[in-house]
RNA sequence: GGGUGCUUAGCUCAGUUGGUAGAGCAUCGCCCUUACAAGGCGAGGGUCGCAGGUUCAAAUCCUGCAGCACCCACCA
């Protein structure tokens, strides 16, 4: 058996995954077994992967793998989304670079181009799931604008427009003037900016008096159509019915009185646009105020403005119109003012309010079972506290605006007429009939898109051939967890649950886990423009420095920005970043995937895991040559299975215990860890050292050492099958290798049954091992205290009456010879003098001086180990003297604290009078 | 203006019904011992953000405060 010395990932991984997809290994069968379904979230078609998905990717396919390997029919549906605005933003920048507009080329070419991006580009993010060892079913991948797909979301909103849940309005909608489209609320990003407050001052229609009003967008004036005041405000509640004359329009406008307005605030007055403010369209309601729009769709001025501001780009315009003011010396003054600012989530360019006719879904009505399934635990949020968040929204959720000025999406089934009278139908032929439009009638269909949000809601069931009744959508709806990350709480996770209810009549998850955001070492986020992103592929496969800083300058705006980050990125990574291959990177995320906070993705820790990959891969190795070379003939029932066995076994049934607990409550850190310190600790560090020493020695019978290979080999597959879900491709790798000595076994380990926590009555066991490797402590303390050397070949005395104990000694001496490199044993009648004391429970060990230890070192020491005892004996002796204590605590509790004094003084005894002697 | 999360060793973080504060990395010794130097063996290091309260007992429960981060919200 040939394994190199130590695990490189390379080559391995891939040949690997090509055999588990070319075998159908990650296909579900609609089979008679109970179901574990996940839907991935669907990334961008022509998107690549970022440490978020390989964070996201990495615990849904621990899930999938586990619940496989537990014998359920596990299917982890995939596909990707077609992103409208993203993806539309790069065929058209792509468009621009060759000198033409999307307008010139028109809508049918348009798309062309669009879907032969797609064929480019798609394959990027599939190809990258794979690279990350992800066992979702390709046989199924789907697209969100499959023919399939479109049918149900044609299917869903003809559906809600005949029940009036879907209606089309004139409204007042965030407008992105770059791209030219409606946006939905959640895509508006509000953030504080610096900017002013301009006072600007207004005449009274046939008085002199002026009025002030103060505004942070002096340009949107030209579309006043009045002026707010408090109508308790004792300043202006003579002037409430009267007229102003608007400046530079000299239009005259009403100034009118509503609570709304804040007294406090600037000066009191507030100018009314409300063609261009959410608030003021409002209040425009309520006064019946006229609507005067300024914009073009570019946000450009209008034929609504006097002449010299039209065409004007409205920040120029706010300048000049700023000017004319000052000029007619109507302009107060200019504060200084932080305000929110509202961008485009994809463009950041300022949002306008925007009246236009788009399709909006009344979604009150759907939130309300949503609300109720969360309520009622049809969906459970992990952790709990994010149904708070949903519920926040839910209550306060307003009409959805889905309708997108864009080409690049599910374009709306509806046609109009001549006359501008609406049809919905699935197709032209289904709004006719439904219509009652005659042949005769020219329709033409709706020009817009649908937000891509609206397919994403349907993803649960649309992948799964909904509205068709499939085996599938039966075996596997609703599916088990859904995992994300809280940014798309409202943008997703609210819209499913309320469309699954709707149409299904049950909830498209039963959980949903919301893991954290992957930061850099820092605990900045990761953004391109900043220059910190870290590419999966790259911790996996390596790169050098110089590939890295290209990469991270090309991802910058500014050229002084990229020089900062080039600096910064030579000093963070002087060498690159070495390959650390894809278990490694799972693991670290794995582990790092506490609840409720973020991570932050340090090099140390993948690090540090990579060698973890080596040690289980040198245990492997270790694990076979001993096989090759020790291993003989006895059958199984005449194995002899001693206490090191029996205690191993037990600790792997403890730490199963543990990880399958960790994986059914999300707790994937404790999963990692609990494997981390089994594989390490108990494995490594112990049960493998101690096999050693009875297999290397001469005179251990053929029923010992087969016991003990037995029982190598026995953990060696367990750990290995536990480590797979996190793990896939080194548990693989080195399964496949020990298959030949295991009994019949299939054909990969992904497709084994996952370990169960059994139950093992090794108690006793334990409890010897436990006091071995105390024993054996003792030893190396010591001998590390001294500085005696490690080649060294010292004496032991022991002196104590436990018989037991004296026993357990006997019984292992082999194992304390090896390990502590003792020459002998010798049983002591009376306590040493001259030698170096450890207490290991009832009985006591010396090492003698023998010229190796300074008898006043030795008072040190002990002295030290003396201060110890002396403070556990006073805590606890504290706690026993106090009566309520006593009283009240629980028995239990008591009796633990009574043998802990006990022993601490027990050992207090022992110490002094050793520390005396000397 | 509301809401959520966080604050524990030098760093990054665990700490599950309250019951002797833990890990990884880093640091300091000693070892190239025939699975692994990507390793082994050992050591040092914390008034658990601050102030109160409940309790026999608080990192853990309650209240208040501070700092940091994020989310939501129409103050011109």
């Amino acid at each position: 058996m040939n394994m190199e010395k130590s695990y490189d990932p390379k080559n391995i991984e891939q040949k690997l995954y090509s055999t588990w997809e070319e075998n159908g290994y990650f296909e579900s069968g609609i089979v008679e077994k109970d179901s574990y379904c996940i839907m991935l979230p669907p990334p961008n078609v022509t998107g690549s992967l970022h440490m978020g998905h390989a964070f996201q990717d990495t615990l849904m396919d621990a899930l999938i793998r586990f619940n496989r390997m537990r014998g359920k029919d596990a299917l982890w549906q995939c596909g990707t989304d077609h992103a409208g605005i993203a993806t539309q933003i790069v065929v058209e920048r792509q468009l621009t670079q060759k000198g033409i507009a999307r307008q010139d080329i028109g809508r049918k070419a348009f798309l062309e181009e669009a879907w032969r991006w797609k064929a480019e580009s798609g394959g990027t993010i599939t190809e990258q799931l794979r690279r990350m060892g992800s066992s979702m079913d390709w046989s199924r991948e789907k697209f969100t604008l499959d023919d399939e797909l479109s049918n149900t979301v044609k299917q869903v909103f003809v559906s809600l427009y005949r029940e009036g849940l879907i209606y089309r309005g004139k409204r007042l909608v965030n407008w992105d003037p770059v791209l030219k489209t409606a946006i939905s609320d959640l895509e508006v990003v509000s953030e504080e900016e610096k900017g002013s407050l301009w006072h600007m001052c207004y005449e009274m229609e046939g008085t002199q008096e002026k009025i002030i009003v103060a505004t942070t967008r002096p340009e949107t004036m030209l579309g006043d159509t009045a002026i707010a005041v408090h109508p308790e405000d004792v300043r202006y509640k003579h002037l409430i019915g009267s007229s102003v004359k608007l400046p530079i329009t000299n239009r005259l406008i009403p100034v009118i009185a509503d609570d709304y307005v804040d007294q406090e605030f600037g000066s009191g007055c507030v100018k009314i646009t409300p063609a261009h403010d959410f608030n003021d369209y409002l209040m425009g309601q309520r006064h019946n105020l006229p609507l005067i729009n300024i914009f073009e769709d570019d946000a450009t001025l209008n034929e609504n403005v006097p002449e010299k501001y039209r065409g004007l780009d409205r920040f120029i315009a706010r300048a000049l119109i700023v000017k004319e003011m000052q000029s007619l010396g109507l302009l107060e003054k200019i504060d200084d003012h932080t305000l929110m600012v509202p961008r485009g989530d994809r463009t950041r360019t300022v949002i306008e309010p925007y009246l236009t006719d788009q399709w909006f879904v009344q979604v009150a009505e759907l939130a309300k079972p949503a609300v109720e399934a969360v309520e009622q635990g049809d969906v459970k949020f992990v952790p709990e506290n994010w149904s708070k968040t949903y519920f926040d929204w839910m209550n306060n959720i307003q009409d959805w605006c889905i309708s997108r000025q864009l080409w690049w999406g599910h374009r709306i089934p509806a046609w109009y007429d001549e006359e501008g009278v609406i049809y919905v139908g699935t197709d032209e032929a289904d709004a006719r009939e439904h219509g009652g439009v005659p042949k005769s009638v020219a329709l033409r269909q709706d020009e817009d898109v649908l937000d891509t949000w609206f397919s994403s809601a349907l993803w649960p069931f649309s992948t799964l051939g909904w509205p068709e009744k499939t085996p599938e959508f039966k075996q596997h709806y609703p599916t088990d967890v859904l995992v994300t990350g809280f940014d798309i709480i409202f943008f997703w996770v609210a819209r499913m649950i309320m469309m699954g209810l709707k149409f299904t009549g049950s909830v498209p998850f039963k959980e949903v886990y919301i893991h954290g955001l992957v930061r850099d070492a820092k605990g900045q986020k990761m953004s391109k423009s900043k220059g910190n992103i870290l590419d999966p592929l790259d911790l996996i496969d390596g790169i050098d420095l110089s590939d890295l800083v290209n990469k991270r300058r090309a991802g910058v705006m500014k050229s002084g920005d990229a020089n900062k980050i080039e600096l910064e990125t030579r000093s963070e990574f002087p060498k690159g970043i070495e390959s650390f291959g894809t278990d490694a990177l799972r693991f670290t995320f794995a582990i790092m995937a506490t609840q409720g906070r973020d991570i932050r993705f340090e090099l140390t820790r993948i690090n540090g895991y990579k060698n973890f990959c080596n040690k289980v891969w040198n245990a492997a190795r270790f694990v076979l040559s001993v096989v090759e070379q020790y291993k003989g003939q006895t059958a199984e029932k005449d194995l002899i299975i001693g206490v090191p066995e029996q205690w191993i076994r037990e600790r792997f049934r403890a730490s199963i215990a543990q990880v399958v607990k960790g994986f059914n409550e999300y707790r994937f850190d404790r999963s990692a860890q609990s494997l981390y310190e089994f594989v390490w600790d108990d494995y490594c560090d112990w049960y493998i050292e101690v096999s050693k020493v009875r297999l290397y020695r001469e005179g251990t019978s053929q029923q010992v050492k087969d016991g003990i290979c037995s029982v190598l080999i026995e953990m060696l597959e367990d750990l290995l099958k536990a480590l797979h879900p996190i793990m896939p491709f080194i548990t693989e790798e080195i399964w496949l290798k020990l298959r030949p000595i295991l009994p019949a076994r299939g054909e990969s380990i992904m497709l084994e049954p996952y370990p169960a926590p059994e139950r093992h009555d090794d108690a006793k066991a334990v409890e010897i091992f436990e006091w071995l490797k105390e024993f054996v402590l003792g030893i190396r303390r010591i001998r590390a205290d001294y500085n005696i050397e490690p080649k060294k070949v010292i004496s032991l005395s022991v002196f104590g009456n436990n018989e037991e104990q004296l026993g357990w000694l006997q019984q292992n001496e082999d194992v304390i010879l090896t390990v502590g490199r003792v020459g002998n044993i010798s049983l002591a009648k009376e306590p040493l003098i001259e030698a170096a004391t450890s207490l290991v429970g009832e009985l006591t060990l010396y090492i003698p001086f023998d010229g190796l230890i300074d008898k006043n070192a030795e008072r040190i020491r002990l002295q030290k180990e003396l201060e110890k005892a002396e403070k556990v004996a006073r805590q606890t002796e504290k706690n026993l003297e106090n009566q309520s204590f006593i009283e009240k605590a629980p028995a239990k509790v008591v009796e633990e604290m009574r043998a802990r004094l006990e022993n601490s003084a027990s050992a207090i005894v022992k110490l002094q009078a050793q520390i005396v002697k000397l």
